[in-house]
DNA sequence: CGCCGAGTTGAACTGAATCAAGAAACGTGG
DNA sequence: CCACGTTTCTTGATTCAGTTCAACTCGGCG
């Protein structure tokens, strides 16, 4: 029988835990219920988080995933997590069988898009300061499980110019 | 008849013609044949581009197009232009008659998410030239046939810094 | 207790923005 | 085909937000 259920694993891991690893290729899809996740890079030696996922959000390696290519970036657990794992395999297989399935998925390959050219705005014109406070804006809390080198690479800014903002004597 | 030419306008249009404006609610998609065209807002009066499209690729107004919402921004042509136009409403007819046109919608959406995600991490790490010489190997063309504001505006950085970079007499 | 990772603070430096002029290219009408 | 105005691009001087590097603080944990 193929129904969602049966396509469909539920993991729960630790903290730390990692799901993919830059280089390898990975052809599942990881929905969080509870916890949280990370996807991130090396550049210039420096860890950069790329993306976060809490619960009701789906995270996965978005080149490996979409386009076959050997993962860019790493996955890893920001918290003790519980997660539902889908193959694309499956995924398709349900979407081909369940209009309503498929439609959910364009649904959220769109929203994933607009989210990402509101990024590309926040990062092209706005001031660390307000990057930062965007950033809290959508995700009010994001400091109570997210370590700031994160939250520092994910906006685009040093740890150091991030704790700066933070502190209220420096505010001009 | 349901059919692809019967959802089609073929537009064929003089240079500087808005065929979006900012505000507006248009839910149309525009496939350029021949020609180019820009996606650009104002931000503290300044004219930013956000998005091209040249010979087969396509433009719409993204909030509008696919949520709803008064256009953020405007699209204007930057030649002369030959264009497809199609309604949602047309796509969407088609999209459920022809699973390969579906199919279709959902690879376009797919690849602008990822493109978008590597114009992030540009944006991000990249200094002013390695932006410029990015954007050069992606549309090595793009010189002869977009104003250099709208390069700068589309790159993030000003005009002037933009002409410095170009300039061979200021490479370090 | 002492170490270690995470965050803070300080000082010097730098890439790009801003402000201000000027040069070049472009097009439109005479 | 040239003169003139407008738009587009270049160049220079100055300023500033954020980086870099380095030292220091704090809280937890073996």
């Amino acid at each position: 029988m193929l129904d969602f259920t049966n396509s469909t694993k539920i993991l729960t891991l630790k903290r730390n835990t990692v799901l993919v690893k830059e280089g390898m290729y990975s052809k599942v899809l990881y929905f969080v219920i509870q916890g949280s996740a990370r996807a991130f890079y090396f550049r210039n030696d420096k860890d950069i988080t790329d993306w976060f996922a809490f619960e009701n959000e789906f995270i996965c390696s978005n080149n490996s995933f979409f386009e076959n290519m050997p993962s860019l970036h790493s996955i890893a657990l920001l918290e003790d997590t519980i997660l539902l794992e889908m193959t694309r395999d499956a995924i398709n297989a349900l979407a081909d069988k369940y209009p309503d399935f498929d439609r959910l998925g364009r649904i959220v390959i769109t929203r994933t898009m607009l989210a990402l050219r509101k990024r590309i705005i926040s990062i092209q014109f706005e001031t660390a300061q307000q990057k930062y406070e965007s950033l809290l804006g959508i995700r009010p809390k994001i400091l109570q499980r997210v370590a700031l080198t994160h939250i520092a690479s994910y906006l685009g800014i040093t740890l150091e110019t991030l704790s700066r903002i933070r502190n209220p004597k420096n505010r001009i």
